[in-house]
RNA sequence: UCCCCGAUAGCUCAAUUGGUAGAGCGCCGGACUGUUAAUCCGUAGGUCGUAGGUUCGAGUCCUACUCGGGGAGCCA
């Protein structure tokens, strides 16, 4: 046995009949017809589609296996791939051969040949890449990773690893997971880091983005992607604790780049999904989200509409809505104006830029107006915010200030700090959310759908 | 963390003013069939989330807890 034999999806879109094929897989359902033969469809996961096998009930072996081919069960087969009489497929496989390689217990296996609630997949997420939705994503959420090295690669940009385990803060990104090895105190005491591991106290990343910096402002445009984690007791459709993201940073660039460069790379990777992932995003049209393809459609024809922070307020304002939280400038916005300013304002993708400096972090750049930095958010329909990011504060003194302003010791970020001191040059940067980002594609509604296995407050299993 | 909602068969759900449980699908058996969400007939399958309480009597009412879902905040 040799894993170089052809897949189902080359089978059925590829190969010509005639064909002699060794193929093996799991059995989705079986058909039988009692005087002659039975239908089994045979999945391995290459692609949505079922080769259907037709089984003889003169090939060897078949009284005795047939009926253990159960739902769930590993199978292979050789035999001649012929054009098909039916309708819903090119070509099937007629069986030679069969083979039973492991048994799934109908009475016990959990995957039945209907639909499931995603809340019950959910707790059996090691048996849930099994059935068409979640293969459907493990090959979309694959064709994104794809896409997106592809994108800043041809684009020059150096793939960078950052830190997993780190000691610093990228401020405002959120609670941290501590890292140590330290017993829990149990007399009280508070625990003291400098015994550590690390001598130090150190966390899981929730950025990567000052380490970004670092490379950017030395070997050019950089990008990371990897795994971030946030310990906030999050408990919504579109928060992990666990989560990938994707941050390229860019230098001798401005916000406008860094916004140019964020509406680009969405659309790369949303034209890559329809181009190469077409069945599969059909399927999340057809059973998921009747909107998706339509709404993907409206992201490649349309620019992103840039509105300023100030000029969203005053939408907002005008929009003559109730808001549970009052608008006002100064104030972030929240979920309900993001959603109100593009899903039925602009009903297309925004990105509102110059925030008010307040409520965002130290390094971004800060504007002449004194009141606002040049950050970034884009906000897509149905997901909200799934990419932030700013041209970086890159002066020196008005960096000093920031830390001062926010109430942070420039001993931590010394380093940072250095980036300044030597050669500064202007740069941006920003964060794509991969699961959000599928979220968009899909129309699947919950985050914890998109990821093999979902960390939320209080679930980690598997 | 806050606010709402929920937990009954393998899955999805129903059960009247409180009177000791039903359906569909799945499984199994049978019939039929180049079938493909197959179709038709039948069988089996439940300590009603956990622990208390009210009551002659609780799936149903009350309390606590656990887990799940939706929304909010925080963010990607």
């Amino acid at each position: 046995m040799a894993n170089t034999a052809p897949r189902v999806a080359s089978l059925l879109y590829e190969v010509e009949p005639g064909a002699k094929v060794d193929i093996s897989g799991w059995v989705r359902t079986r058909r039988d017809s009692k005087h002659g033969f039975s239908f089994v469809e045979l999945n391995d996961g290459s692609c949505m589609s079922n080769l259907q096998v037709v089984v003889n009930a003169d090939v060897p072996g078949y009284e005795e296996t047939i009926k253990e081919m159960t739902t769930g069960s590993s199978v292979r087969f050789t035999g001649e791939l012929k054009e098909s009489p039916g309708a819903k497929q090119r070509v099937e496989l007629h069986a030679e051969s069969l083979e039973l390689l492991g048994v799934a217990d109908a009475e016990k296996y959990p995957l039945q040949k209907k639909r499931h609630s995603f809340e019950f997949l959910r707790e059996i997420a090691h048996l849930r890449p099994r059935t068409n939705t979640f293969g459907a994503i493990a090959r979309v959420r694959n064709c994104v990773c794809r896409a997106i090295h592809d994108f800043f690669q041809e684009r020059t940009f150096l793939y960078v690893q950052t830190p997993i385990i780190t000691t610093s803060d990228c401020e405002g990104a959120g609670e941290m997971f501590t890292v140590t090895t330290l017993e829990p105190s149990t007399d009280g005491q508070p625990v003291d880091y400098a015994e550590d591991f690390f001598g130090k106290k150190a966390s899981l990343t929730v950025s990567g983005q000052l380490e970004g910096e670092i490379y950017a402002t030395a070997v050019g445009p950089v990008y990371t992607f990897g795994p971030t984690f946030r310990a906030e007791n999050s408990n919504t459709t579109r928060h992990l604790s666990e989560f990938w993201m994707i941050e390229p940073e860019v230098p001798f660039c401005d916000l406008e780049g860094d916004m140019q460069l964020a509406e680009d790379f969405i659309k790369n990777i949303v034209r890559r999904c329809l181009d190469e992932c077409a069945e599969d995003m059909k399927f999340f049209n057809d059973r998921i989200d009747k909107t998706v393809l339509e709404t993907l459609k409206n992201i490649l024809d349309n620019d992103f509409k840039r509105v300023s922070y100030t000029e969203a307020v005053e939408l907002l304002e005008q929009s003559g809505k109730k808001w549970e939280y009052p608008v006002e400038w100064g104030t972030n916005l929240q979920a309900e104006h993001e959603r109100w300013l593009t899903e039925e304002h602009f009903k297309q993708p925004i990105i509102v830029f110059d925030y008010p400096r307040s409520f965002k972090p130290f390094y971004m750049y800060c504007n002449d107006d004194g009141k606002t930095v040049r950050a970034m958010d884009v906000l897509v329909p149905g997901v909200g915010e799934i990419i932030g990011g700013s041209q970086r504060e890159h002066r020196l003194d008005v960096l000093e200030s920031r830390f001062e302003e926010c109430g942070l010791d420039t001993e931590e970020y010394w380093w940072y700090l250095d980036l300044r001191r030597y050669g500064s040059v202007p740069h941006a940067g920003f964060g794509l959310g991969l699961e959000r980002m599928i979220l968009l594609l899909t129309g699947m509604q919950n985050i914890r759908d998109v990821i093999p296995f979902p960390r939320t407050p209080k679930n980690a299993e598997f």
